[in-house]
DNA sequence: AAATCTATATAGACATGTCAAATAATCATG
DNA sequence: CATGATTATTTGACATGTCTATATAGATTT
């Protein structure tokens, strides 16, 4: 079937699609910015385990999006730096429950403050009218924060989509 | 000297500092659910040549604090992978410019798009005046987005910090 | 124009991140 | 309780990301 033009207007410019597009743009340019100090897996990683607590490697792997035995290895890796201990599973002995030692709290809290500090410094350099609209909108960016764990938590992982540009 | 209890509330919980929170909770949240395919280091130099255009090999070391060397073998990659293309610096011919190919756009586009969806997804769950709030904060998470662009661009990246934790 | 500086590339090394396949321990079920 | 499923580890492979030190070509300075 042909495509006429449409008299209505686009159907809505997706709702929101603006404002998504600056906190992407927020996202990419934090991640630029923070330090380079460990991988993405890394962080992941830990920002999971303070976030909902100690978890298994199977668990950790599907919510990484990568094999098992990877985890296996970043786990020994991480507890070899002491920033996650094995535990017993109580209710499964063939299972390790990986939890974040103090360290590994405290490496996570840390590199937090520097995140925080660097947005604090930005947003200190708002006029007063637009500082006061963030502030408005703080309820809205913390229901976003946990609709996006919810949304994590799901296996749902996004696709690694993009894809075509590749060739 | 001792530090005696202060009658004055905290000078100001570093006005702002909530805020901050919740929008680096959404950066983790988001960099926790993005597609893992390109690294870090990757990620960022396809964004600052987006965002910046073609730049030269050393200015991408500094600006993504690596050593000269790392980004040379990266941009073959890239190049190889054809995301990038290598062009002459017309004003010095020891240099060259690192420039996004057609596909490297698409490419940086493509996962923009991954990343604003998304978001306008989590905005779509908003209740109405939640979102309402957000679109009020629009102007102000631009700003912020340009505040950031400056800070990037500066050579000033953010120090590993974080340090105490590791040990 | 010689000496020095600068921009990139090359070489060689090493840690990290990743996977698939096979193994060992334990669980769950018929 | 024996068989099949699940959980984690081990093994072995390979790509990526990173560095330092060095080489090469072109700029810049004196």
């Amino acid at each position: 079937m042909l495509n006429e033009v449409s008299d209505q207007p686009p159907p809505e410019p997706a709702e929101g699609s603006d404002v998504a597009l600056a906190l992407y743009s927020l996202v990419a340019m934090v991640v630029g910015i923070m330090p380079r100090d460990i991988s993405l897996t890394v962080a992941t990683t830990l920002n999971v385990l303070e976030r909902a607590g100690p978890q298994r490697i199977t668990h950790l792997a599907t919510r990484l999006g990568v094999a098992q035995p990877s985890v296996t290895s970043l786990v020994d890796k991480l507890e070899h730096e002491g920033l996650v201990a094995r535990r017993a599973d109580p209710t499964d002995a063939r299972g390790v429950l990986v939890a974040l030692t103090a360290a590994g709290r405290r490496y996570v809290r840390d590199r937090r403050q520097v995140g925080t500090d660097l947005l604090v410094e930005l947003i200190d350099g708002l006029p007063a009218d637009q500082a006061r609209s963030l502030r408005a909108a703080l309820p809205a960016l913390e229901a976003v924060v946990a609709l996006a764990q919810r949304r994590a938590d799901g296996t749902d992982r996004l696709a690694t989509a993009v894809g075509e540009a590749q060739r």
